[in-house]
DNA sequence: GGGTGACGTCGAAGCGCTTCGACGGGGGAA
DNA sequence: TTCCCCCGTCGAAGCGCTTCGACGTCACCC
C-alpha cells in the first residue's frame, strides 16, 4: 500500500502538505491540490485507518447495540441498523455492530479502546442499566428510545405515547366506543422496554379521555397467539369494533383471524397500527397507521452524534411526532349490530 | 486513559514487558505478569485500537457484508449476522457492518485502509462482481454461499443442492409420486443468487432419478402470493401430494393455505421445508426440514478467517452436509383418492 | 516604503503500541 | 570449571498519519 510519503514525493511536496491538501484543514493552492489527488490517484493511495485513528484520536467508526431480546421484531431492527449504517457513512464513519449479549463490557471496550468514537444503543428499557456507564464514557452516544431518567443523555425515538394516544383518537373521531390495544409480546413489558409501555400509556390516557372502554392484551408473535387474542378480544368486549396494533409480527395473522371469526375490516371492525410503513399499506387490507420511521431515527440518531463529535450541543430528548396515515382498515362505526 | 507506559511505570518495568506480559509473546516470569496485570487492573488500561492496529498491523475487525435485498428473509440474514458477531467476539475479533450498497468500492475501502484484517461476504451470487475483486484484496475473506468459479476463494455454505435432493428423497421414499418446489421470490433466481439455484438443481435432479412428476414454484414473500401457488400447483399437478418450501416468509402462510384449500398436511399432503429449525419447528404443524445451520456456518466462517489470518492454509470449499429432521408434516402417501 | 497579515508550505514532534535485537544471569552439558 | 544457550527484561526503532509552530512570499494599506 502507498503511504503519505509516497504521495509526498509523487507530487513533489512534504508528507504535512498531502495531508492537509486531502483534508483540506489548511489552505493548499489548486495547483498544489491538484498535484497531490493526482498523485493519490495514481498511487491508489489510502490512508491508513489505524495510523489516523492514532495522529488524530478519532477512529470514525460508531458503535451500534443491536438488541436481540425475544419479543423484537427482527425486520424491523434490521431497519435501523441499515438507516443508521448508511448515515453513517455519508458522514464518511463505519459502524461497529455490538449485540446486546456483549453487555456493558462491551460498551466499555469499544469506547475505552477508542475503538469507536460514539455509540447508539437500541432497545432502552426504562430502567436501563447501561445509563450510569453512558454517562461515565468519555465519548458521546445516542439511545434511540426513552428510559425514565435520561438526564444527561440523548435519546431519539418516535413519541410512541403520542402514537398510542393517535390511534386511540382516531377510532373515537370515527365514533368507536369500545376499543383495544394488541401489544407486544408480554416479556418485552416484563423488561420494562421504555416504547412498548409508552404506547399502552398513550392508548389508556386517551380511551379514558374520550370516554372509551378499553382494553389492553400483549400478545406472542405467532398466528396462534394472535388468534387467541382475537378470539379473547371479542368475547371479553364484545362490543369492541376499534383495535390498536403494536406487534408487527402478528398485525396480518390477527386481521386474517378477525377475518375468520366473521368480522369484516373495516366494515365490522377498525384495525390501525403503530408499524413501518412498508408492513401496512403491503397488506391485503391496507392498514391506517402511524409510520414507524426507522430510517428518519437512524438518519437523525447519527445527525445528533455528529454533532456531538463536532463539539456541538444537542438536544437531550428528541420526540418525532407521529403521522397517522389513512388507508383501508379504518371506517366510521356502524350501528347496525353484528 | 492510561496507557501503556503508564502501566509500565506503576508495575515498575518497561513499557515493552508490559506488552509483552499482556499478550503473551514472550515468555515473561510470573512475578512480573502478576505485578504488570495488577497494575493494568488498578489503572483500568486498556491498549488504544488504533495504536496496536498501526504497530502490529493487524485490527482485529472483520468486515461484514450483509445483504439488503428485495426478496431475501431479513431474520435469517440475522441469524447470520448474530452468528458472525458472536464467533468474531470469541476470537477478540469486532466486526464492522457493510452493506451491500456499499458495493465493491466500500470492500476495498475498508481493506485498503486498513481497517479490517478480512472479510466474510453473504448472498453471493452465481456470477458475483466481486469474486475478481476478493482476489485481489491482500487480505483474506471468506463468502457464504458459493458462486459458480470460486477458484482461489474460500467459500462455506450449507450445501443447498444436497439439501433440495435430501427433501425430494424422503418424498419419494414415502411413496410420493409428485412433487412440487415452492422456491424463492421471482427476483432471486433473477440475480443467479446462488443457493435458490442450488436447491433447484437439487431438487430437479432427484426427482428425475426417483421418476417423480415435479414442478419448479418461485414465490413472492407475502401470504398472498402463498396463496396463489398453493392453488396454482393443485390446478397443474391434481395428483400433487408432496411440497417442498425453500422460502421461509411463506412456508407458514403456504400450509395455511393448503389446509383451507381442504388438505390436511400431513394426510393428504406433505410438506418438507429448507429454513431453520426454530421455524420448522414452531408451526402449528411442526414442519419435516433440513435446518438452515445458521451459527454453525456463521462461526465456521469466522473460524476459516482465522486461520487464514494465523496463515493456515483452509479448504476452498466447505459443503455442510444437510440434515433432515422428521417432523409432523410428512407421512407417507395414502392411496385413497381425494 | 516599511509594516502587517494572510497564504501556502515545510519540518518535526508526537499519537500509543508492538517488535526486534541485545544483554545479563543462571543452569545444564561437556 | 567453562561454555553455551535460554529465559526474562529492556531500550529503541518504528508503524503512518495529523498537527503545531515556523517561515518565506506577496499583496495591501497607511
Amino acid at each position: 500500500m502507498a503511504k503519505i510519503t509516497d504521495v509526498a514525493r509523487h507530487a513533489g511536496v512534504s508528507p504535512s502538505t498531502v495531508s492537509y491538501a486531502l483534508s483540506g484543514k489548511r489552505p493548499i493552492s489548486d495547483e498544489t491540490r491538484r498535484r497531490v489527488e493526482e498523485a493519490a490517484r495514481a498511487l491508489g493511495y489510502r490512508p491508513h485507518a489505524g495510523a489516523r485513528a492514532l495522529a488524530s484520536s478519532r477512529s470514525n467508526v460508531l458503535a451500534l447495540v443491536v438488541p436481540l431480546r425475544a419479543g423484537i421484531h427482527v425486520p424491523v431492527v434490521m431497519q435501523f441498523v441499515v438507516s443508521v449504517v448508511t448515515a453513517a457513512r455519508r458522514h464518511d464513519h463505519d459502524v461497529l455492530l455490538l449485540t446486546q449479549e456483549e453487555g456493558e463490557e462491551g460498551l466499555r471496550r469499544v469506547a475505552d479502546t477508542a475503538l469507536v468514537d460514539a455509540l447508539i444503543l437500541m432497545d432502552v428499557q426504562l430502567h436501563d442499566p447501561r445509563l450510569s456507564l453512558l454517562r461515565s464514557l468519555e465519548r458521546p452516544s445516542v439511545m434511540i428510545g426513552f428510559p425514565l431518567e435520561a438526564d444527561g443523555l440523548t435519546c431519539i425515538d418516535l413519541d410512541f405515547r403520542a402514537a398510542g394516544e393517535r390511534c386511540v383518537e382516531h377510532l373515537a373521531q370515527l365514533g368507536h366506543r369500545v376499543v383495544g390495544l394488541v401489544g407486544s409480546p408480554p416479556e418485552v413489558y416484563v423488561r420494562g422496554t421504555a416504547f412498548a409501555q409508552r404506547v399502552v400509556q398513550g392508548f389508556t390516557a386517551a380511551a379514558d379521555r374520550a370516554g372509551l372502554a378499553s382494553a389492553v392484551h400483549p400478545c406472542e408473535a405467532t398466528p396462534a397467539a394472535a388468534r387467541r387474542v382475537a378470539e379473547r378480544l371479542l368475547r371479553e368486549q364484545p362490543a369492541l369494533t376499534g383495535v390498536v396494533v403494536h406487534n408487527e409480527a402478528v398485525l396480518e395473522p390477527l386481521i386474517d383471524a378477525f377475518e375468520q371469526l366473521g368480522l369484516r375490516v373495516p366494515a365490522d371492525l377498525s384495525v390501525t397500527a403503530i408499524c413501518p410503513d412498508e408492513l401496512a399499506a403491503g397488506l391485503h387490507v391496507p392498514v391506517t397507521s402511524v409510520a414507524l420511521p426507522s430510517a428518519e431515527v437512524g438518519e437523525r440518531a447519527v445527525g445528533l452524534l455528529m454533532r456531538k463529535l463536532d463539539g456541538g450541543t444537542v438536544p437531550e430528548a428528541t420526540l418525532l411526532p407521529p403521522a397517522l396515515t389513512l388507508r383501508a382498515s379504518t371506517a366510521p362505526r356502524t350501528v347496525s349490530p353484528r
